[in-house]
RNA sequence: GGCCCCAUAGUCUAGCGGUUAGGACGUCGGCCUCUCACGCCGAAAUCCCGGGUUCAAUUCCCGGUGGGGUCACCA
C-alpha cells in the first residue's frame, strides 16, 4: 500500500504556526514511507477570494520547503484539490447514504431544535434529536414543505454501540454511539458540510494516513460513520497534540495575539520583529504580523530550517539527545510511534535559539545576500563589499537577518539616535566630555583610519597620556554609535569611516555641552 | 456540564520496575572582554495526589485531582 498522507488547510489568508507542525508531521511521514503528500484546500465554506486567501498560505510553505506532492498549482491524478469543485461527489455521496438509510432529510425549523435542546438540558440528559422531522418517505417530503418547512440532511446515527477508533499516536479510543449527533452534512442551500467533503475526498485521493492534530479526534466518530456507510477503505488514523500557546495547554489561536503579548517570552519576539518591521516601514497590524503567523518569521527575517526544526519537536522527540536534524534526517527518523499525547506550548524562546544556532552555521557570503533584501527594504544605499564588512564585524550579533538594521543602524547614515542611558552614564560622566574632545581633536588630525592602525595608535596616544582604553572607550562608542554596545570599537570606527566619525563626535559633544 | 484525550523542572522532552531521574530553551552566578552579542564553566529547579500489584514504583493497574480538546446548517 502506498502511503499517502494530505494536510487541508483552509484558506483564511494566513499560514498558521500550529498548522505548520500538522503540515510537517504529515509530509515527513510520506517521505519516510515513500509516499506521497498531498494539500488539499478545504474552502467549501468559501464563497470568493480563493486564490487571495490560499497565496500566502502556499507561499509560506514553500518558503517553508514543504512542498506538496499534488494539490493546488501542482495539480495531480486526482485534480481539482478545491472542495469547492468538488460538490458533484458530494452529492453522489449524500445520495448514496440516503438511498441506504444512512442518512435522511430532516425538515426541523432551527427553533424547534433548540426546544429538544433545551429540554434535554432542563433534564440534565444528553441531547437525542427525537427525529420529528425526519422524512422516512415521499409522503413525509409532501407533508412538510406543505407546511413550508426546508430540509437539511443529516447522519442517520446507531443509537446504541461503540466505535473502538484504533489510533496510531493514542492506541484504541472508544465512543459510544448514542453520544453522537445527527449531524447536518448538507446544508438547506444544498452546500456540504466539511466532514461529509472530508470523508469522500480522503477516499478520492487515496489517503492512507489521516494525521491532524487532536481538535479532530471529537469528529472522527461521525466520519468513520460515512466511510463505513459508504463502503470506503478505513484510513489509519493519528491525532497529534495540539501546538498550545506559550506558557499554557491552550490551543494556539492567531486571534488572541492582545493576550499573547502578556507573555514576556512571545512579546519580546514580537517587539523585536515589530522593531525590524519599523525599520523597514512596513505595517504591523496585528492580522498579518504575529508570531503565530509564520509570514511573521519570514519579514523578521528567520531562517526556515530553524521554524522546522523547532516545529518538528513540538510533540514529537527522537531520543534524549538529538535536537538538530537536517531535513533528511528528519525524513529518516521521524515516527508516529514516537508522537507525545499531551498538548505541547510554543517556547518563542526556543524558536529564537534554533534559529541562531542555524544563523551561525551559514557561511558569510550567504548571510550577506539574505541580509541584502533587509537593507533595501530599509531603504539604505550600502554597497555589497560594505554590507559584507558590516555583516561579518556584527556576526553573531545578527540573529535573525532584519538585526542588520537594528544591530547594525549605526553602520549606516549620518546621524544616530543616542541611547539615553548609555549617554548618561558614558558621555556625562565626569570629565568624560573632555576626554572626548581630546580624541576627537586626534581622530581629526590622522590619515589612517583602518581598525588595526587605530587600534594601535589610540594605544599609543592613551599611553602619552597616562590613560587607559577604559578612559574613552565608552563615551566615544556611545557619541560614535549612540549604542550601548556592538563590535569592537575600532572596527565600528573605521567602518563608519572618518567623516562620519568627526561629524558624529561634533554633534555629540555639542549635545554634552548643551 | 456530557463525551474524549492527556499528566516528568517555567517550557520542549528522555525514561518503558532497581538511574546521583538524562538533554535542550529559559533563569541565576562566574569566566572571557573596550561594550554588547557569542563562547566557556557552574548552580537552582521536575516525576500531580491516593490506593493497589511487587522484594522494589516516575515507570504497571484503579480511583481522584488537574489540564486540554470537542460538543454549529465553521473548517
Amino acid at each position: 500500500m502506498t502511503v499517502r498522507t494530505r494536510f487541508a488547510p483552509s484558506p483564511t489568508g494566513f499560514l498558521h504556526i500550529g498548522g505548520v507542525r500538522t503540515a510537517l508531521f504529515n509530509y515527513l511521514f510520506a517521505k519516510q514511507q515513500g509516499g506521497r503528500y498531498i494539500l488539499r484546500i478545504d474552502d467549501t465554506d468559501q464563497e470568493r477570494n480563493v486564490e487571495s486567501a490560499l497565496a500566502p498560505i502556499l507561499h509560506g510553505f514553500r518558503w517553508l520547503g514543504i512542498e506538496w506532492n499534488e494539490g493546488p498549482e501542482v495539480g495531480g491524478p486526482h485534480a481539482p484539490y478545491f472542495q469547492s469543485k468538488r460538490g458533484a461527489r458530494y452529492q453522489e455521496a449524500v445520495d448514496a447514504l440516503l438511498a441506504s438509510g444512512h442518512a435522511y432529510r430532516d425538515y426541523a425549523r432551527p427553533e424547534e431544535l433548540d426546544v429538544e435542546r433545551k429540554a434535554a438540558e432542563a433534564e440534565k440528559r444528553q441531547f437525542q434529536y427525537s427525529r420529528r422531522w425526519m422524512a422516512s418517505s415521499a409522503e413525509d417530503r409532501a407533508r412538510f414543505e406543505g407546511e413550508g418547512r426546508k430540509w437539511v440532511v443529516r447522519l442517520k446515527m446507531p443509537r446504541e454501540g461503540k466505535l473502538v477508533l484504533p489510533d496510531l499516536v493514542r492506541g484504541d479510543v472508544e465512543f459510544q454511539w448514542a453520544q453522537e449527533a445527527d449531524h447536518v452534512i448538507q446544508r438547506g442551500d444544498g452546500s456540504f458540510i466539511y466532514h461529509l467533503a472530508n470523508v469522500v475526498d480522503d477516499r478520492d485521493f487515496e489517503i492512507s494516513h489521516v494525521i491532524r492534530a487532536e481538535e479532530h479526534l471529537s469528529n472522527t466518530p461521525r466520519q468513520l460513520f460515512m466511510v463505513q456507510a459508504l463502503g470506503y477503505p478505513m484510513p489509519k488514523y493519528a491525532h497529534l497534540p495540539v501546538v498550545a500557546e506559550p506558557g499554557s495547554k491552550r490551543k494556539l489561536s492567531k486571534r488572541k495575539l492582545e493576550q499573547y503579548l502578556k507573555n514576556p517570552d512571545f512579546k519580546k519576539v514580537h517587539d523585536h520583529g515589530t522593531q525590524i518591521a519599523q525599520a523597514m516601514r512596513l505595517t504591523t497590524a496585528a492580522e498579518t504580523f504575529n508570531p503565530v503567523i509564520v509570514d511573521f518569521y519570514e519579514q523578521v527575517g528567520y531562517l526556515p530550517d530553524a521554524i522546522v526544526n523547532y516545529l518538528l519537536l513540538l510533540g514529537w522527540s527522537l531520543d534524549d539527545k538529538t535536537e538538530f536534524f537536517t531535513r533528511d534526517e528528519m525524513v529518516k527518523s521521524f515516527s508516529l510511534e514516537r508522537v507525545q499525547g499531551a498538548p505541547a506550548s510554543f517556547d518563542p524562546m526556543k524558536l529564537q535559539a534554533f534559529q541562531m544556532r542555524y544563523m551561525q552555521e551559514l557561511p558569510l557570503a550567504e548571510k550577506v545576500a539574505r541580509a541584502r533584501p533587509f537593507v533595501d527594504k530599509a531603504g539604505l544605499t550600502v554597497d555589497d563589499a560594505k554590507l559584507a564588512r558590516v555583516v561579518e564585524a556584527l556576526g553573531d550579533r545578527i540573529k535573525v537577518f532584519g538585526d542588520i538594521l537594528i544591530q547594525g543602524a549605526f553602520f549606516f547614515g549620518e546621524d544616530v539616535s543616542y541611547d539615553e542611558k548609555a549617554w548618561q552614564k558614558r558621555v556625562m560622566a565626569p570629565g568624560a566630555v573632555d576626554k572626548l574632545a581630546e580624541y576627537r581633536g586626534w581622530l581629526a588630525g590622522r590619515e589612517a583610519f583602518d581598525a588595526a592602525s587605530l587600534d594601535r595608535d589610540t594605544q599609543a596616544w592613551l599611553a602619552e597620556r597616562g590613560w587607559a582604553l577604559g578612559d574613552i572607550v565608552h563615551a566615544v562608542r556611545v557619541a560614535a554609535t549612540g549604542a550601548a554596545g556592538g563590535p569592537g570599537l575600532f572596527e565600528c570606527l573605521a567602518l563608519i569611516g572618518k567623516a562620519t566619525c568627526i561629524h558624529r563626535l561634533d554633534r555629540a559633544l555639542a549635545r554634552a555641552r548643551g
